[in-house]
DNA sequence: TAGATTGTTAATCGATTAACAATC
DNA sequence: TAGATTGTTAATCGATTAACAATC
């Protein structure tokens, strides 16, 4: 009954699919370096450690890119997947906060050959204006706004203390930025509109020590303490 | 029909809640920051951006903590959950790869006020060895098992480049570590048994460019090109 | 043609949320 | 008691996966 034609490929991709696309064209790239021109869903699958089905239906929300009896052109494949996501473009970058993080994502490498091209840091700290960090001088975060426009910044990233992340999202917004990456431990308030995903160092450490903990105790069904000595 | 009780509190917590619990946590120990004793659940809701109605139903998993007409007692809860979690005790870390990444985890303040301390790291180049990094002297990576076993390490931290990630997992797990944050853009094969968390920047901002990209071009529903003049 | 593998269906599973009885 | 808020139910929604017809 649903109307399911070609020209619906690439609208309502599901959520869980876009996480994964991104790790499928990864996985992609380096079956191409290593000189692989086909493979099989199974073969794919296998690589990233999903299930073979689960990938399938995850491309069929792209498109029919596959040969069936055959398996997938990498090459192809990947450019499908790579244009999904949006990566046949450049996307210029701000970051905001140069402590020891903001350093690291700034020499990471990992981003510009993913069409991420860092165009400004920025922060609030005086004393570090002018200062290089990776061949990119340190401006004042004053001038975000004025950087952000000139660049035609879509993407910002939050690399500060919690205390003032919700400060520089603020700018961002008004400087016309609609994705936030956000590395501060702190919930931030945007309006409608505006993605932010958040990636949190210690949230992901105490998720693994829930699990951790649970492994630990003896299978029992006690109420014990379960605590080992040290 | 399912005889649920008191005694099962604590088991079976969906993976969904369980990501939600640390987020709650911190939301806590702000509020108890600012003085605040008691809560409702509308108000922490609000606070890390959820439905309350999620809320109340993750919390009911650990147990009935809250006062129906009143709320929680932030202190109270904070205790429960971050009992729950597993940081009433220290976790030992270790974090292997001391490159621009591995130094802003190394000085991370986050980790060591919930629990985790960091007590090795470790890189291969022998060149780095010796060399203090956030006041810990940077190892040899072929004492992981030793320095591991020493400090009763159970999770360890991925810092290093992707080609190197592998052979770092094997190391730990051959070491007994049993969960393992990998900040490396590479898919681990590991043991059942052992816990895997990846945080990968640049998948991150592929998710965002995959919204931002939709968010631009115009409405209309046409093949057209979509692409907007630089 | 026979074998292989895709793309899709449909069943299942897990997560979210509105609504409300329980109860402070 | 009246008002407020929890803890739980049940409906809904979205994601996963086995199975298989389509088809190369």
């Amino acid at each position: 009954m649903s109307a399911r034609n070609s020209a619906d490929h690439g609208r309502d991709i599901p959520e869980a699919t876009v996480a994964r696309l991104p790790v499928y064209l990864r996985a992609l790239t380096t079956l191409a370096d290593q000189g692989t021109s086909t493979c099989s869903s199974e073969h794919l699958a296998a690589a990233v450690g999903v299930n073979s089905a689960k990938l399938r239906k995850d491309l069929s929300y792209l498109g029919s890119y596959g040969t069936r009896g055959v398996g997938y052109d990498v090459a192809y494949l990947r450019y499908q997947i790579a244009r999904e996501i949006g990566l046949t473009q450049d996307w210029p970058v701000i970051v905001v906060g140069i402590g020891n993080l903001g350093q690291a994502l700034a020499s990471f490498s990992g981003f510009r050959s993913r069409g991420f091209r860092i165009v400004a840091l920025l922060d609030a700290d005086e004393s570090r204006h002018g200062e290089v960090v990776s061949g990119l001088p340190v401006e004042p975060f004053d001038d975000l706004a004025r950087i952000a426009r000139e660049h035609g910044v879509a993407i910002g990233v939050i690399a500060t203390p919690a205390h003032a992340a919700q400060d520089v999202a603020d700018a961002m917004v008004d400087a016309g930025i609609t994705s936030i990456l956000n590395f501060a431990p702190s919930v931030l308030q945007v309006p409608e509109g505006v993605d932010v995903r958040k990636v949190d160092l210690s949230i992901e450490l105490q998720i693994l020590a829930y699990h951790e903990q649970r492994k630990l105790p003896v299978a029992a069904d006690v109420d014990g303490v379960g605590e080992v000595s040290a």
